[in-house]
DNA sequence: ATGGTGGCGCGGCCA
């Protein structure tokens, strides 16, 4: 068995300490971390690999950054999107043991209209089309992370409230629905869950305990890879610790 | 309601 997980931890400084009795707890082959706000330099290398894991990063300071812990080492490391020049690092690909990870943090967008939403649009372009790279170089191809979108209305806890805003919007659905269309597979509607099942909820206005959340961090599996798929899932736990990222982890395993 | 909460870093940006 093989476990694949994704979490926007919202600074690996300050969540080193959850992030380490995950691994202990769950024992993830992989785990792909969003939003480390960290350069290289100041990663918690010695800790994480004191721990099992070989630590794999792309940060820069204060904003961003992408890391990839894995059990094994890593090979043919990718940082960016082919064609787009971009100082943030939100990109980090490798390959472990034949299969393919690429672990995103999809741009926020801001509000829909912004020049931010704008970059959104045209970073997932330039990530469909790296993709497609991708499929045809790889038959077991996982990816993962923050997309910052929401894929349906049932990962939204008011879908009227959301409608139409940033996270939710047509044009960031229909980028996703591009995504699949390559030929991945959500692999958390691949099984029965429980409803109204998110994976962020805002710091602000108790929507946490209210259960306000979007579902917005997501493991995709390649066609091949996801028949290979025997588990996906949302970890709300960590989600209720003290001083919490506001991300929870999502996590699945693969016959592998 | 243009707030609210948190991280970074020490004012204001970003989510």
């Amino acid at each position: 068995m093989t476990r694949i997980a994704s979490w926007n931890v919202n600074s690996i400084k300050v969540r080193l300490p959850q992030v380490l009795e995950w691994l202990e707890a769950d024992s993830p082959d992989v785990l792909c971390l969003q939003e480390t706000k960290a350069p290289d330099d100041r990663f918690p290398m010695r800790e994480l690999e004191a721990a099992g894991y070989h630590a794999t990063v792309s940060g820069q300071k204060t904003y961003n950054g992408v890391a990839i812990l894995s059990k094994t080492e890593p090979s043919d490391e990718i940082r960016d999107l082919p064609g787009l020049d971009d100082p943030q690092r939100r990109v980090l690909g490798a390959t472990f043991d034949g299969l393919r990870v690429l672990d995103l943090y999809v741009p926020n967008g801001q509000a829909v209209g912004s020049d931010k939403y704008a970059y959104k649009l045209d970073w997932l372009e330039h990530l469909i089309d790296h993709l497609s790279v991708e499929l045809a170089a790889h038959e077991h191809v996982v990816v993962v992370g923050d997309f910052n979108i929401a894929p349906e209305d049932r990962d939204v806890h008011d879908p009227e409230e959301w409608r139409g805003e940033v996270l939710c919007s047509e044009p960031e659905r229909s980028a996703l629905q591009s995504i699949l269309a390559l030929g991945f597979e959500d692999t958390f509607r691949l099984f029965d869950q429980p409803e109204q099942s998110f994976s962020w909820w805002d710091y602000r206005m108790n929507s946490f305990k209210r259960n306000r959340g979007l579902r917005i961090d997501l493991v995709l599996a390649s066609s091949a890879l996801a028949r290979r798929c025997t588990a996906s899932r949302v970890d709300a736990g960590p989600r209720r610790l003290e001083r919490p990222s506001d991300h929870a982890p999502v996590v699945a395993d693969f016959n592998l």
